[in-house]
DNA sequence: ACAAAAAATTTCCTATAGTATATTTTTTGT
DNA sequence: ACAAAAAATATACTATAGGAAATTTTTTGT
């Protein structure tokens, strides 16, 4: 479990700084009044901003206050945040995919562990899934344990793990089993037995 | 691949709706700013407000523009919607973690799969582990099939699966094999071969 | 403890956001 | 094609956002 946390995390971040370029609200405001079939007196009625300003807002003539755009999202029953950020500029797949074959995952080699990325093609997805064969068996054999505010989904497919958390007793999985945690509070794996130990994991930002 | 995708996103996004509740700015501003030790001046300078108005919108006192805070986020090099979303508030896991030992998972029955959800005690996942035994033989057997704009992290952990999907040629995964598509094309499963057929899934909203 | 410097706030003013009403433009029905 | 209705925009005004400089408060050094 070394596959460099912070630079996947870097990575996805770096992204989403410059997301909602042209954060215009009023082409946005406009689509989702539209949308809803509203007239600008509907709109009115619901966020009690006046009809003339929302028009006014809806053509960039008017910067709204942010106590507006409040109102304005209780109108349109959403939050702040949803109502300005556009959907269509979202970062999406589009209906895009990517296959690994077995053993044919893109390698990443780090300190302690041999990580395999998963369809490592397909950029910008919100999840990262990878194989990692782990080497560690002394806890000792990690300088570093990594933390992210990412979350982690695991399951052992081969062999026993052990998790070493700083705010847990050490746990040990057996194959088949899953175990989803914060990868805010640290956590390192090591392996048990005479198997070689496989974990696949998911980790989002 | 039917637990009910529909229920499972409109549940998260329930629970981002009333995420960031306080939606006060003045406070998250003066956060920001001392926690990188700026003056007003400071402040001042980086976005180009005055260091009057800065000290009146974070103590409540006025409103800012949209205009204004999209040039106080300039200043601060992040974008209006990460300043703007309280880290403080965002739900987090904090530290929370759950394990599901094999064949454990909370059954969910559909139509034509046998879902097993995975590690479902923990609340406010940003992900959601899945592992099914896919049933269906034929497309045939599906009458719906299902979409959403979640993204899908799925491997076979055993037998040989084929996915149909509306924009492309069936495809047929084996033991190991892992895809990372957008469930906004709609895609389904089945099962070739005698072996049953087992998929270990994880999806996002 | 005091003076000097730096930071935060207040004051007073101008620019602009937002309202109510009038006008223009678009849609709908005959 | 025309009139009536509805929707969108323009106008004139009031309330408030935001800037420059003055004042108060806090910090720092001796």
């Amino acid at each position: 479990m070394n596959v460099d946390l912070e630079n996947l995390q870097n990575h996805r971040r770096q992204f989403n700084a410059d997301s909602n370029k042209s954060d215009e609200i009023g082409p946005r405001l406009h689509q989702l009044r539209k949308g809803r079939g509203w007239t600008l007196q509907d709109a009115s009625k619901a966020s009690g901003i006046s009809a003339s300003a929302f028009s006014k807002i809806e053509r960039g003539e008017l910067s709204p206050t942010i106590s507006t755009i409040q109102r304005i999202a209780r109108g349109f029953e959403m939050d702040v945040l949803s109502l300005l950020s556009d959907p269509d500029e979202q970062p999406t797949l589009l209906g895009r995919r990517s296959v690994t074959r077995v053993n044919e995952g893109k390698p990443h080699l780090s300190g302690n562990c041999d990580n395999q990325l998963l369809c490592a093609d397909l950029k910008n997805k919100r999840m990262t899934p990878i194989r990692t064969r782990v080497v560690a068996r002394d806890v000792e054999e990690y300088d570093v344990w990594p933390k992210t505010d990412a979350e982690i989904y695991m399951t052992v497919l081969s062999g026993t793990v052990v998790v070493h958390s700083k705010i847990y007793e050490p746990l040990e999985l057996h194959e088949g089993d899953s175990m989803y945690y914060d990868a805010s509070a640290e956590h390192v794996w090591t392996r048990e037995g005479p198997e070689e130990a496989i974990v696949l994991w998911v980790l989002t930002s």
